[in-house]
DNA sequence: CCGTATCCTCGCCGATACTG
DNA sequence: CAGTATCGGCGAGGATACGG
């Protein structure tokens, strides 16, 4: 059945963009988020590369975005963003343990 | 003491860059390694590149390079690089759950 | 075999300003 | 609050050729 493992490429494609770790990071203590907190979070992203960061993770189907109400929405992981989490904390140790 | 905990950035600069993953998930199976393998393995990397990404790997700590004989070396993983594989793992399997 | 040297393109992303 | 619009710089990295 031609079972092609033993590829990295499709995290790569979503853990090499810019920001986009420290994005996904909130979500292992958070369970929704707000366009506002993540760049509070971040500090710097500009909102054009917020915007089209949390569009790629739509369409990869690692978020959804809901509407909590008019202009006011939030952000939570998919099951598919979910199982991305391990990655996250395994990068996370890594980092404190070499600093 | 202002334990900066949690924090992505460190393994971010490293796996964030093109290629990168790629080259080290060689080191998943097989314990050294040398320029031309990596070369046919990825098949498209530049030379100027895949040097600039050893030469980063080497300064980081996370691979040495030996000589096995004039015109001929090899490159291995430090401590600090094989603690990286279990980033590696996990990256390789979500990406066979969501090929 | 293992790289280095030059040149050059392309697209990422920051700055800034503005809308629903 | 949650984005979109426009513009522009800059640097990562590809193409190609060459050297130890």
């Amino acid at each position: 059945m031609a079972t092609e493992i033993g590829s990295v490429d499709a995290a790569t494609n979503i853990i090499g963009d810019k920001w986009t770790p420290r994005l996904l990071r909130f979500f292992l203590t958070e369970n929704t988020v707000r366009f506002c907190q993540l760049q509070d979070m971040t500090g710097d992203i500009n909102p054009r590369t917020l915007s089209a960061r949390l569009v790629k993770l739509e369409q990869e189907g690692i978020i959804v975005k809901r509407p909590t109400s008019p202009a006011r929405c939030e952000y939570e992981l998919t099951q598919k963003g979910r199982d991305l989490l391990p990655v996250l904390s395994q990068m996370d140790s890594w980092s404190s343990k070499y600093s």
